[in-house]
DNA sequence: TTGTAGGCGTTATCAG
DNA sequence: CTGATAACGCCTACAA
């Protein structure tokens, strides 16, 4: 099978100069051929390249960037970790369109410890990437600012850098979710609990914001009973959703502000058999399968888009250079309501708290 | 907050001459302390260090390897899709025990499309990577072979090559399948059926030949209505599930090949409120949470350990070089009974069938 | 249409 | 201990 170069024997790749040698002209012609230059004849052209067939010659892109002097190929992708499908499908976003510019993209999780990702970054910086796109860890802030101010290119995604100045792909974390309260507000429902995750987290903060602005906005107050936070696992929300129906005065809908919170929610509404008699509504940060089938709606992330954006902005940025201003794209978190199976919210037996 | 460097510019990357210029050494000197080499008198390394500082100055790895001439500490991973949860998982992995030996790892998503294979490979060995994991796309095998004649490194996960002699790591698929249905068997079913997928994937393949070997072993012959295969989705794993239900002779006891296929048994098997009915035992490809509850037993595949176990034979294959023989690694798929709720055979009404 | 000279940033070799 | 000088594989000029 093997067709040459008799496969064993790892000895050295052969250069341009060897496939010069073998087809018997000067290195300046393999290297037009090999770049499909124009003036070369035809006859010259085709034994170069049966020179490099036959020796199996490849390119050396670093030796080739060297010379170019102009940045390599390369993108670096720091996220927090490759097996969340959340993060993966970011990456799989961003090869989409980076891959056919010819970028290939270094990955590498930081498991959210701002020192892996420092790691990481200088690693990427040496290996000489022309840009970067990073999932932050928090805390880490500072020294990416370091490096974007040594003219690295760097877009965030998911998450905003702290004071910084720098592009950003983020999805409509706020305003989605304030959508998503609203829609319940609409509904009639005015004893409304928000499952959020670790309030440090940028993203849920965001949405924490939304539910609240959805609130302040009907001239309702927040009950601070109902919002709870540091609901990290799906077995904390479960857990929360039934202390929440143990409540005094339970809610009449509950938002799950998080694709995991909203598994544990389901969970526990299940097994309480409330599951139709309290209104939900759960954030599916990723393509779950359709397996969070809420009720009244869901609120849909875009993961693969915010990578195939954040790809964008980076190559832009790539050929702008890093004078032009700081970007910033919001992808929609698309809020899907359900019209089949609405749960009406009680029927007002007592007057009304809120002045 | 920009140390030094004001920032905006982005004129040139200093180099190792610049270095030396601004410390007033030479070049070597500069080498010498970059790369913690001795012989370098204290104040010199300082002098040295501030300047590199100053001018944050960052070694360039391309230039490196050019003038080392060994391959540099890149690797390649080409996977199916790196939205996808399993894939990612192995990517974590692989990451896991590289990126401590200083090797970065540039990943590709394939769609398992073997054009797209091809044209990644490329990529990669143009890029100079020291060697390359492969999730292989059914159908792309010459070409890897040809990568691996000319003395690329590779490593295949998941799936063996086509008549190939490459380094692998796969998960006990057959040997796993075979004991799950034994379990079955031990528990008095004869009716067990198998939903797999599609049968042109190796690994499908791998745990089908399983289910017929614990059949053979026992001494039943394989009732061709209860193997359903091509159930790609878990949409078909349901539909197929309910014709089983409806079966003339249904089966007592279901095997799900397969993550995709389990959730959508279990769906099905929840819908027609057969659950406690029908034993199942369904392959749990990745960490998903506990999602996948069968009452009878669990296969759970690692698909983190295959990356690292990945990682390692690819690194172990770039110290042994080419000449080493191949190696294949299985890691086990671990086989997890419930017996919490086990479900009992139905009694033998009948004689059995079997001869 | 073809070939020659010089340099990219780093390391290795060999003198001081 | 320190420093010139020659590679490494390729590309951009600039001749022939």
């Amino acid at each position: 099978v093997g067709q040459v170069g008799d496969g064993s024997r790892s000895a050295r790749r052969p250069t341009m100069t060897d496939v010069a040698a073998h087809a018997g002209v000067s290195l300046k012609t393999v290297s037009r051929v090999v770049n499909g230059e124009p003036h070369v004849s035809p006859d010259l052209a085709e034994r170069v390249r049966a020179s490099i067939h036959a020796l199996g010659f490849r390119r050396d892109a670093s030796a080739r960037q060297l010379a170019m002097g102009a940045a390599g190929r390369l993108l670096g992708y720091i996220q927090v970790d490759a097996a969340n499908p959340f993060f993966g499908a970011v990456a799989r976003g961003l090869e989409e369109v980076t891959l056919p510019h010819g970028f290939l993209v270094i990955t590498g999780s930081t498991d959210a410890d701002p020192e892996r990702e420092g790691v990481l970054l200088d690693a990427l910086v040496e290996a000489r990437v022309a840009g970067i796109v990073v999932a932050a860890a928090e805390g880490g802030d500072e020294i990416l600012r370091q490096e974007l101010d040594h003219g690295t290119a760097i877009v965030c995604v998911d998450r905003l850098l702290d004071g910084a100045t720098c592009d950003v792909v983020t999805s409509t974390n706020r305003a989605s979710t304030r959508t998503a309260v609203q829609h319940l507000l609409d509904l009639g429902h005015r004893r409304i609990a928000y499952l959020g995750g670790t309030p440090t987290v940028w993203s849920a903060q965001e949405r924490r914001q939304g539910y609240l602005d959805a609130l302040t906005a009907a001239g309702i107050g927040a009950d601070p009973g109902l919002l709870i936070e540091h609901v990290d696992t799906s077995t904390l929300a479960a857990a929360a959703t039934t202390r929440l129906l143990e409540h005094d005065a339970p809610p009449t809908a509950i938002v799950a502000g998080q694709d995991r919170i909203g598994i544990g929610l389901i969970e526990a509404l299940h097994r309480h058999a409330a599951q139709h008699e309290v209104a939900h509504i759960v954030f599916d940060d990723l393509p779950l399968g359709g397996q969070l089938e809420p009720p009244v709606a869901v609120v849909r992330q875009d993961a693969t888009e915010l990578g195939r954006a954040a790809g964008r902005l980076l190559l832009q940025r790539l050929d702008d250079g890093t004078t032009a201003p700081a970007r910033r794209i919001e992808i929609p978190a698309a809020f899907e309501p359900r019209r089949s199976a609405s749960i009406p919210p009680p029927a007002i037996d007592e007057p009304d708290r809120s002045p």
